[in-house]
RNA sequence: GCCUCGGUAGCUCAGUCGGUAGAGCAAGGGACUGAAAAUCCCUGUGUCGACAGUUCGAUUCUGUCCUGAGGCA
């Protein structure tokens, strides 16, 4: 438990966090720590909607475009580093301020989730997707049922990650997936998290909009880059929505129009999903309303709380 | 002007041998502890183009009209 005060800006995709952050920055003597999952890699920064030069100038960022795309990072190893980083700014008198859309590095970095309890053995989960693919969803969940009945009751049968992961955990560690969950306390009790909030349909036209900017920016290029440099269509940075949707486009199945839309559908789906995470969340909401600057005051408010 | 085929959910369409309808996509809601921009679950009332006729009962059959596409003059 540490008592340094540490704010985030979160929400859905397009909502408008990096500015915010870069306000808050200012405000509180801070520097930005990304906590989103694609932002983390290198030669992604048109598609992921990374800070651009002339935002990166304005304050100190950190944990943005750092890991090699060829590389699988995950919520655990993030974890470690974030707090890590979080740790040196409060040491260096600096506030810390997390950016980003991806609720878990969120929870991750700020909550008290134990990732460490059960780490991971590749090989075992080899074994698993394999089975999984010659048998079906059924088998492995029934070994699930057969190992770890409780975790089984809170796992839907169909998804196949989770079981194979709650597989695994059982496999190293003997202990139920479902009990290795801990009480949700915050592991910087001082820590303010910041959201915005759109009109849906608003949301949604940002989302296209910003979409079609991207395609202008060149994200073809970029993708194109990524597969040249040897990141595999498997590869976790390739599952990004705006990189995932060209392989069909590249592979001639579709068109472009039909892989911007495809890129703009996937984002609007991501963003409903980003709300229903942080709506869980202990988060202080405030609207939009056409300008974060608006709403500003009142946010600084709150934090000084 | 004549002929043919359409008009059913936001979109693309299925269907009802006459008993007021259902798929995919879109959309909405939810879950989430080492893949999380990932993965997974749940949700379908709509003047069945309009009006009239036949019928106990019409979205379904008949007629007229409106409307879209194609063909013939």
């Amino acid at each position: 438990m540490k008592e340094g005060l540490v704010i985030a800006a979160v929400g859905p995709t397009a909502s408008g966090k990096t500015s915010l952050s870069i306000e808050l920055a200012k405000e509180f003597n801070g520097e930005i720590i990304c906590c989103d999952s694609m932002q983390i890699y290198k030669h992604m920064k048109i598609g992921t909607a990374s800070p651009t030069d002339e935002e990166l100038a304005q304050v100190p960022h950190h944990l943005f475009s750092f890991v090699d795309p060829k590389i699988d990072y995950n919520a655990a190893m993030y974890q470690k580093v974030a707090r890590e980083k979080i740790d040196y700014l409060h040491s260096q008198g600096k506030i810390p301020i997390l950016c980003g859309g991806t609720g878990l590095y969120v929870k991750g970095a700020l909550y008290d989730m134990n990732f460490s309890t059960a780490s991971s053995d590749d090989e075992y989960r080899a074994e698993l997707e394999n089975l999984y693919k010659q048998k079906g969803a059924d088998y492995i969940y029934a070994m699930l049922k057969e190992n770890d009945p409780k975790s089984a009751a809170v796992i839907h049968k169909n998804n196949v990650k989770r079981v194979i992961r709650a597989l695994e955990i059982f496999h190293i560690s003997g202990v139920a997936k479902c009990e290795q969950k801990q009480e949700e306390k915050k592991y910087y009790t001082n820590s303010k998290i910041i959201a915005l909030r759109h009109d849906r349909q608003k949301l949604y036209h940002r989302i296209n909009k910003r979409v079609d900017i991207m395609l202008e920016q060149g994200l073809q290029e970029e993708v194109r880059n990524l597969i040249q440099m040897g990141v595999a269509k498997t590869n976790n940075a390739m599952q990004a929505i705006g990189y995932k949707e060209w392989i069909d486009f590249f592979e001639g199945t579709i068109d472009l129009d039909k892989c911007t839309n495809n890129i703009k559908k996937n984002s609007r789906h991501y963003a409903k999903r980003q709300l229903t995470w942080f709506n869980r969340m202990d988060i202080e909401w405030f609207d939009y309303d056409d300008d974060i600057l608006h709403n500003l005051n009142k946010i600084i408010q709150i934090i000084k709380n």
